[in-house]
DNA sequence: ATTGCAAGTGGAGGGAACCTCCGTTTAATA
DNA sequence: TATTAAACGGAGGTTCCCTCCACTTGCAAT
């Protein structure tokens, strides 16, 4: 499920002139630690906490966090880019291990989780927005995709009703997470998404 | 055209057990030479801008500083919230040393200044938004009603076509401001807003 | 296995920014 | 003019940032 680090993705595609070695493991291993102390950091500490600190719960040194990312932007934007490749790519997991309607239901929840990253990070995501290059994916694009597949699979299995659009759906989920007061909306956003999900599986009986 | 402190303001409230001292001068001055220290500080050196040095631009001590904002949020809101006041008050003088149509134009313009503010200090603006207490009108009823003044004043002296609704053109205001590549979007709005004017001016002949 | 070495690591340290604390100054009143 | 509370300023302790480089480690070739 973890992806490939993205230095490594450009290596692959770099010219193959005496071609480059294999990244060293402790590296690959190094990053993910950070990007993991740094997620819990930000949520337990707060946006501000000090990259030393990051570093410390990573149990590295100051000077390997600035080698893999060269300010706390890169740290935030590790840390956004990974919450939302793990979104798109527990789909085909999810699929596998669960019966479609239950697949659908769980991706609800994950939902949650990523916006609750998003809006815990949003301050500082500001001023790297829209600067992707070319041959990115728009998160919307990638969260279109994964839902329209679970929905069309759980249709077609017969978990849930037949007249349910994807784009409502994402529509809804963004409502119950976004238009909120800010205490406790993870907690309603949870329930309403089980509310959703009941009435998803009434298929118009 | 300078309102009073808020301090001040709060002041005349409390209880008058013993009343209050006036205020000093300095006080009021030395704020209002911060602020617009940190407003100039804010769009030439970014938002990152030492508070130290925003305290020497204003010709003040760091102690100074901190006494009237005891935060760097404390000052990009103080910034914020006095430009949304220059907006707002400037209606009544531009009405009367204008006619209508020209007070309608020149507020427009101003307009596109608070947005430029708006859209440098957002990211840091973000994590105090939807704090507002209870008898603070929002800034969208504050512009709502200061554009509505304007342009009914600009209908009522013929300046300007009657068929025209304040929200939409706030909303046009907004998207022409907004809805637009970083790069030279502030000279796009002031064109359009000129095309608009004259538009708004031939009066349905 | 051994070895060469590029890649990776860690943390000391210089510099910058934050923020407090308190002796000094100053504006408002009597 | 004298009094006094409010405001000022900036030294300095603390924290954080970020670079630099001597050391370590894993990969690949032998």
């Amino acid at each position: 499920m973890q992806v490939l680090s993205q230095e490594w993705t450009d290596n692959v595609k770099r010219k193959p002139v005496a071609q480059a070695r294999k990244p060293r493991a402790d590296s690959a291993r190094n990053r993910q630690l950070l990007i993991d102390a740094a997620k819990t950091a930000f949520s337990e500490v707060g946006l501000n906490v000090s990259l030393e600190e990051i570093a410390r719960r990573a149990g590295v040194g100051i000077g390997t966090l600035y080698r893999h990312f060269p300010s706390r932007e890169a740290v935030v934007e590790a840390v956004y880019r990974r919450e939302l490749e793990q979104l798109v790519e527990a789909v085909p997991h999810l699929l596998e291990t669960s019966p479609a309607g239950e697949a659908l239901h769980r991706w609800m929840h994950l939902f949650v989780n990523y916006i609750a990253t998003k809006r815990l990070i949003a301050p500082s995501l500001a001023t790297i927005a829209g600067r992707t290059s070319a041959p990115h994916a728009s998160p919307v694009e990638l969260i279109t995709r994964a839902i329209s597949t679970l929905v069309k699979d759980a249709v077609r299995s017969g978990d849930v009703r037949k007249d349910i659009d994807p784009s409502d759906l994402l529509r809804a989920l963004v409502g119950v997470s976004y238009g909120n007061p800010d205490a406790g909306w993870e907690a309603s956003a949870r329930r309403l998404i089980d509310i959703l999900m009941d009435g998803l599986r009434r298929k118009g009986r």
